[in-house]
RNA sequence: GUGGCUGUAGCUCAGUUGGUCAGAGCGUCGGAUUGUGGUUCCGAAGGUCGUGGGUUCGAGACCCAUCUGCCACCCCA
């Protein structure tokens, strides 16, 4: 076999014992939340047949779905001409029919669709795994990441919103990390489109609307009116939508009291803000977010002071399990990033939370013939539920402690032929360097010598 | 998918108009210290200058391609 250079994909990674240590606690938070609101976890496969996810995320979505390959002679399925003659993603179409799923959402409407009948309704499911999109890797955007999903299924009741609304709260919370929850509602943006004048195209009113943090008001309304909205719509609309902080009696004077949308976005806000006044949860009336299944409530979370993008998305869908043949099961739900919440933690350096050393206590034998000892009073240390490395070799001290430093292990037994003989060992405190020795049937006091460091 | 920037020892980076320019610091390894680390001192190893072509008497430096990272667009976690 010929020699390869290693190298990773494009938009992938390794996770280094480090970066998991830190991964491992972000994701044991938000799994607590998810839980204590009662979700239940739920696993999909990586991949999923083509079908089921082609046309979910529109154009756009479509071109960024992995596929995968055809196993067999899958040339033989095609004939020749169209070989010949097909455009690159008519034939991928051909000799595909399987791909890794693109968020956590589809595949989850495909379980429900297919075990509509094992599960009682409104179900709530929360699901981490990692999804794929073919895009161009950029900071915090890499081509497989981890989503963590929760979903309720079967129920219309805008108290679920409130709840997710809350869990986005005390995740963040938890974290330590600052964060905006933008709420908004697809029924008051469709009002807002409205009297804009956008009627049909409310796609293209969103999308540019979507961009005001990048372009600016002035480009907003200029993109609203080369596309050919009403003007005197717009000029209204512009006196009070980019306002830093809505006031919702201002939207209600502007969209007339009988609104939907601004109904939800108020029960949301009052709700979650009476349970938890400090939620950072605001309304926010240019929040559009693109994918085409909203239709009630959506949400955004961006870290504040962090330029890594959105963390966490989501929202409510009506009909999601209708394409599958199952039609008037209405869901809502949120999405955690974990990558970005990493690097948003990483970059306001919150992560001193992490666990450093693998293991607390290393024990380290001075010769062959003690490290028989040496394992007992390893295995001796498990059995007392004490997290044990087990220097393997009998080695020079000077090695051993300098391992032991490094893997930031903090304590070091140290077996030599006196320790031995008298069935003991002697403990150092790598931090401050203090030692003392111990009989192995002491357990009461090296357990005392553990707890105090 | 479109456009731009980038890539030199494990890491962070020097390298002048193409002609000893293959370097530094940190880290790693060995020794000072054969039962004591994190400090100090001494010494050593490690790079076909992302990769593949090309221009040139000569290229890390120029050109082309490709890969990677990053940025903008698009979109989004």
């Amino acid at each position: 076999m010929s020699k390869v250079k290693p190298a990773l994909v494009q938009g992938t990674r390794d996770l280094s014992p480090d970066m998991m240590y830190k991964r491992s606690y972000v994701i044991s938070v938000i799994k607590e939340v998810f839980e204590k609101y009662a979700f239940q976890p739920l696993e999909t496969p990586a991949m999923e047949r083509l079908d089921t996810l082609t046309g979910k995320y529109g154009d756009e979505g479509d071109r960024l779905i992995f596929r995968i390959l055809n196993s067999g002679d899958f040339k033989k399925e095609v004939p020749a001409d169209v070989w010949q003659t097909a455009e690159s993603n008519t034939l991928a179409g051909l000799i595909c029919e399987k791909a890794l799923r693109y968020d956590l959402t589809v595949p989850f409407a495909r379980f429900v669709a297919m075990n509509r009948h094992a599960i009682a309704l409104p179900f709530k499911r929360y699901q981490i795994q990692p999804v794929w999109r073919a895009d161009r890797p950029q900071k915090g955007r890499y081509r497989e990441f981890y989503q963590c999903d929760a979903d309720v299924v079967g129920s219309t009741s805008l108290w679920q919103e409130v709840e997710l609304a809350l869990i986005y709260a005390e995740v963040f919370e938890k974290l330590k990390l600052p964060v905006r929850i933008r709420l908004n509602s697809r029924k008051l943006l469709n009002s807002v489109a409205l009297k804009a004048g956008a009627g049909e195209k409310f796609g293209i009113f969103i999308t540019i609307l979507d961009k005001l943090d990048k372009i600016g008001r002035q480009s907003v309304v200029d993109e609203w009116l080369k596309a050919g909205f009403d003007a005197s719509g717009i000029g209204s609309l512009s006196s009070w939508i980019f306002d830093e902080k809505v006031d919702l009696l201002k939207v209600e004077k502007h969209l007339g009291a009988e609104n939907e949308g601004l109904e939800e976005v108020r029960f949301v806000l009052e709700k979650v803000k009476s349970l938890n006044p400090d939620a950072p949860l605001l309304f926010d009336p240019t929040l559009a977010r693109g994918l085409d299944y909203y239709t009630g409530c959506i949400f955004e979370v961006v870290a504040e002071g962090v330029a890594v993008g959105s963390i966490g998305g989501g929202g409510r869908y009506d009909n999601l399990t209708g394409i599958f043949g199952v039609e008037g099961i209405p869901g809502v739900g949120i999405s955690f990033g974990l990558d970005r919440i990493l690097l948003a933690l990483e970059e306001r350096g919150l992560t001193g939370f992490a666990q450093v050393s693998k293991a607390c206590v290393m024990v380290t034998g001075l010769s062959e013939e003690d490290m028989p000892f040496a394992a007992e009073v390893a295995y001796a240390f498990r059995k007392a539920e004490i997290s044990t490395e087990l220097y393997p070799i009998a080695t020079k001290l000077k090695k051993s402690l300098e391992y032991a430093n490094k893997t930031a292990i903090p304590f070091v037994a140290i077996i030599g032929e006196d320790e031995r003989s008298k069935r003991s060992f002697t403990l150092k405190n790598l931090k401050t360097g203090e030692q003392s020795s111990f009989a192995l049937t002491d357990n009461q006091g090296w357990m005392k010598a553990f707890s105090v460091g």
